[in-house]
DNA sequence: AAAAGTATGTTGTTTAAACAACGAAAATAT
DNA sequence: ATATTTTCGTTGTTTAAACAACATACTTTT
């Protein structure tokens, strides 16, 4: 895999990638299917970067109920906003949903510029700064879609988002019902149900991913 | 106001905050009440810090609806998110809900270490991190209450949180009935209606921002 | 090309939350 | 201490989403 194609090894070249591992003694670690990689309650500072496999990020409740909350995938990272935040113990448990390895990065080490005055050093640093405010942001989008009461808002809460973003009324969207159902907080018949009422309104039309938003005013 | 008693400056004396502003060439800016101060679209490289007054966090959508999505206190920042992913245009509008006076600190001077080599410089660049990471933290707790569906399954899912957090099966929560509401997303009467509903069936038990949550296995 | 599996759309039923309206209690102001 | 305002709980009604069950279309496999 390409770290440098990674959102977190961003703009450094693969060789220097190589040497910023050893300045950073990051450690890499295998985890059979099914074993924890970081619980709930521990305190970590360092971030995992997934290799390979898959991991899955889970949380319990005091009840021992457990809830998924989404997987990560190779390139990208977990744990990097717990560890950032010094002594702030872990929400949730990753663990292993395959075979998979993981790499191992102190924070720390990454923030505080090496002896070696290592010029690479600094982009990781930002670019770390960048994941954690990219998730931020990814976050609040969910949130902004999520307040919204009804399907329908939700619906054009979101499309009105993807109007924003392809510069066009037109535009195709990265999931299918079901995924746009769980991202949107609803049920999915509900929604295709809302869906194909939208286009007999004439509000929407759609084929497949390919949606049109047709603008109220339309003289 | 102290500045050093807040998240971002937190670990710098206000003498050292002092010499922080120069090396940073931070810039204060006063806003009447109503005037925006970075609007949705836009592109900016700077944090801004609020020092008096208030500000307002707004989203509209393509229709021309707008909905507001929070306040921002003196010694809170806001736009760090957008600031710190490069050419991320912001998604929100932020405007001065009462006359509000601004510092705005450049994200790439925060960053690139100054030639003066100032010590606080760094520290203030890892506070920044944990700012952003502070927020996604906030932000996937609220998300992993409004996921459930069942306002009484949201309130159990706080509820086990607060506990974890107060280490005690009786804890204080800093909201009152209407802001509860607002945070898990329902509606404040119908909450109200399912908090007696639960205490009458000995859940919990409350009185005024106090609540016990009784364990299911009690011998 | 047929079969199996998956994704999507449709309908009717059930359930639960939003909503509206009000009374009681508590907090604040006068 | 009294009046005024805000917060909180309660009830009944309306509304909309979840749910279940199935039909259809589309993919992938063999």
């Amino acid at each position: 895999m390409k770290l440098s194609a990674t959102r977190l090894f961003r703009g450094i070249s693969e060789e220097e990638i190589e040497s910023l591992m050893k300045c950073l003694q990051a450690k890499k670690q295998k985890y059979k299917k099914g074993e924890t990689i970081i619980a709930e309650g521990s305190i970590t500072e360092h971030i995992g970067f997934v290799l390979s496999g898959m991991a899955m990020m889970s949380h319990g409740d005091i009840w021992g109920n457990t809830s998924i909350l989404g997987n990560v995938a190779p390139g990208s990272v977990f744990a990097e906003v717990y560890a950032c935040i010094p002594g702030q113990p872990m929400l949730i448990t990753v663990s292993a949903s395959e075979d998979t390895e993981v790499l191992f990065l102190n924070v720390n080490r990454v923030l505080t510029v090496c002896t070696n005055a290592c010029p690479f050093h600094a982009r990781l640093a930002q670019n770390l700064l960048t994941v954690c405010a990219y998730k931020a942001m990814q976050l609040s989008q969910k949130i902004l879609y999520m307040s919204s009461k009804s399907i329908r808002s939700r619906l054009m809460l979101y499309f009105s988002e993807c109007v924003k973003q392809a510069g066009s009324s037109s535009f195709l969207i990265p999931y299918n019902r079901q995924q746009l159902a769980d991202y949107l907080g609803v049920d999915r018949s509900a929604m295709s149900n809302e869906l194909s009422k939208m286009q007999k309104e004439g509000l929407i039309s759609y084929n497949k991913n390919q949606f049109l938003l047709i603008s109220k005013e339309q003289y």
